[in-house]
DNA sequence: ATAAGTATCGCAACTATGTTGCAATAATAT
DNA sequence: ATATTATTGCAACATAGTTGCGATACTTAT
């Protein structure tokens, strides 16, 4: 069996994403690293912690894609909390709490969930942007 | 004020998706269109059909970014319905009666939603693959 | 501590997707 | 038929993600 190895750009990544207190793209990630490693391996190393349930992957409404590190005691069957994307700052953030509830559709296996909401974020709704 | 033009590429576009039972990508779409227009072009006109409400936007779980035609009456506020995406033959489906119910978050303001389910389609579930 | 096995990495090259500026074209109203 | 301007084509660019392969380095066992 494949065993999963720690390495220090491995580390670095996921010490990146748990001090966020919002998802992370790829690229922001890549910055943050500064030099660290190359940027094929930061692909990598996001696939690996997605695979390990360590990351999760979160899609915007326009398909940009970001990372959140799972504040679940590990495995879990699906993510399906919500998720917030503020269409003045673009930060996405967790919204662990909320939950859609929705009829499964018959005929349908349903084995993972996308569920983002998008509009104005508390901050920026304050700024009165 | 800017007026809107039918153009044969627009057209032609309009057609197809209303055709498709699923969703289609811009590039099944340049593909199906068959050098009418410029692959630009095809991009314009996706933009300008969402606009007017006419095509909705539908992102899959990966990020791949898909498009459906609206089966409803003109201007509504919020596409809020569900969509399907099989991990087995990668067709998105709108899912127009599933809609989720899920507790606004306080603070925030929603103004869009992407709610997608992905699993296995009724297609490739009896398929027994 | 050393060596073997292999997961991970760097690099280069590639594909896919989406955007922009500008001049040419064509849809629409008068 | 003419004027106005929305739309298009093209070329060039930008960003995102993938792949193959030889080199590196983490782990385990001796
Ligand atoms: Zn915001
Ligand atoms: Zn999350
Ligand atoms: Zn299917
Ligand atoms: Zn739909």
């Amino acid at each position: 069996m494949k065993t999963t190895r720690n390495t220090t750009a491995k580390t670095a990544v996921t010490e990146i994403l748990s001090k966020s207190k919002t998802a992370l793209s790829h690229s922001e990630i890549y910055k943050l690293t500064a030099d660290l490693c190359n940027r094929v391996t930061i692909y990598r190393i996001l696939d690996r912690l997605v695979n390990d349930d360590i990351v999760h992957k979160i899609v915007d409404l326009d398909g940009t894609v970001k990372y959140a590190k799972c504040h679940h005691s590990h495995p879990v069957t699906i993510h399906n909390h919500a998720h917030f994307s503020c269409e003045n700052c673009h930060e996405i953030t967790c919204l662990e709490s909320v939950k859609p509830s929705y009829i499964i559709p018959h005929n349908y296996k349903v084995t993972d969930i996308n569920f983002t909401l998008s509009g104005l974020c508390p901050n920026c709704l304050n700024s009165n942007i």
